[in-house]
DNA sequence: GTCCCAAGTTTCATATTATGGAACTCGCTT
DNA sequence: AAGCGAGTTCCATAATATGAAACTTGGGAC
């Protein structure tokens, strides 16, 4: 059985945040039912968050919505993960060089989570941002790459901890199966991304190992699989180990 | 007097966490202190967060920190603000030709929130990002544009309201002289910020108007002064206001 | 113009919940 | 092995959050 949250409100507080930045603006009744509390309590609620303008009542409407506020909580996180400034100009470069997204994740626990990206010029149609956003380990590039540094003990630790699902008719879901992809990704450096995780994407990854040889950090290029052929992709092989080195090697100046 | 928080564990919560945003990393007695709350009361509060996947604890140092879910919860919020999307080409062509930083900003209440920047590739330098901060009207290039755009009574109701004050040497604190400013600002189409809120930093800002004439957001060019000559301002003068221009026929064709 | 209804707001007695002092555990240092 | 600093757990108690109900407001409909 699950333990339950050692505050009440704070449970209920996260609950409405969340549905506000799920949903958007909404009504006082809207988020009650919402939330399945009463409407006497969301109202103290929003009026809380209010206070310390982490929440904003439209005027006009009367809907509630999160102010800017977590943004500037978020960039402060950000602000203080100096993994990000060493590998801006790395991944920027990497970018521009392929003409794709490139992401930059870390580990956290059984998922990665991506914590910056740079998406090339010329295609500025802009998704909406992943950062913050985490994928599982074990069916993403990034995840691969990771796990190919670890101990077979500690990836069957995480294979076992993770809900393996198919997510697409790619996504490999047979921890035998599995192994003999850790072990090319070993031999070869890089690991591949081919559509097991969403689909139409392929994806290309690296680990980044810090001076004790441990990875946190991965980068990946992402792209269309139409943009992303098998000759595409000994191009970008290339490329990404290069900067790999590079940033490794930037890391081992500032450790 | 200051009316207070109607919900108290709601209030701690919060400090708590912008105590860690603010410090990274903190253990239990350090934080306990730094809010002076009992330790007991900081533990639940962190435990509480922790269930929720809000903070992390290093299993190392025990120290306890702020998870990227608040990334993600920031991501939500700038996902929903059409308005970054519909200016992101915009202002990444204008740190193209300008080679510097240009920020998007939108009107809250007494102050603008920076809502997106785009920095220029070459100076690859990476400050702080600035999203989620806020300035105030009264003192900043894209605050001025935006009460320009107000009627008289709006202007004097915004400026009594402000915590008027000299960030520099060069920061404007007579309304008699501001009123001037603004008058020539009307005529210009553009305002100035001459290092009034930071030394060293000009910035040249114009509002955007919405289909009805309303101003809820900003773009401004920021550059270190030495980079901003008056002939240089010039260009930068013509450029912003015709991205200005396209900007608003964009805004048009989507009302 | 007035009636009505839906939505937000305020109040208050009550039960539930958060509180914090104290006791406990764990890992280092001396 | 004793002492210390740090985190963790427990529990009686006080204080707080709760939600039903009453109240207010504003925007249609007629």
């Amino acid at each position: 059985m699950e333990e339950k949250n050692p505050i009440q409100v704070s449970e209920r507080i996260f609950h409405t945040i969340e549905c506000l930045a799920k949903y958007g603006p909404m009504g006082l009744l809207e988020l009650s039912k919402e939330l399945n509390l009463n409407k006497s309590t969301v109202h103290r609620i929003l009026n809380s968050l209010i206070f310390m303008d982490y929440v904003k009542q439209d005027p006009e409407t009367s809907k509630y919505s999160l102010s800017f506020k977590f943004c500037h909580i978020s960039n402060q996180i950000l602000a203080q993960n100096n993994m990000i400034d060493i590998a801006r100009p790395y991944i920027k470069e990497l970018a521009e060089q392929t003409g794709e997204t490139v992401h930059l994740v870390q580990m956290d626990g059984i998922n990665a989570v991506y914590i910056d990206k740079v998406e090339a010029s010329k295609n500025s149609v802009r998704l909406v941002s992943m950062v913050g956003k985490s994928i599982p380990l074990y069916c993403s590039g990034v995840g691969k790459a990771l796990l190919a540094d670890m101990s077979d003990d500690k990836i069957q630790h995480i294979w076992e901890q993770s809900d393996i699902r198919k997510l697409t008719d790619y996504t490999v879901t047979d921890f035998d199966k599995f192994k003999k992809i850790i072990a090319s990704i070993r031999k070869d450096g890089y690991s591949l991304d081919n559509e097991e995780n969403e689909l139409g994407v392929r994806c290309i990854a690296v680990s980044l190992k810090d001076y004790r040889g441990k990875s946190h950090y991965a980068i990946s290029i992402s792209a269309p699989k139409d943009r992303m052929s098998d000759e595409q992709l000994k191009n970008f092989q290339k490329l990404i180990l290069q900067i790999k080195d590079q940033i490794q090697w930037e890391m081992g100046q500032r450790h």
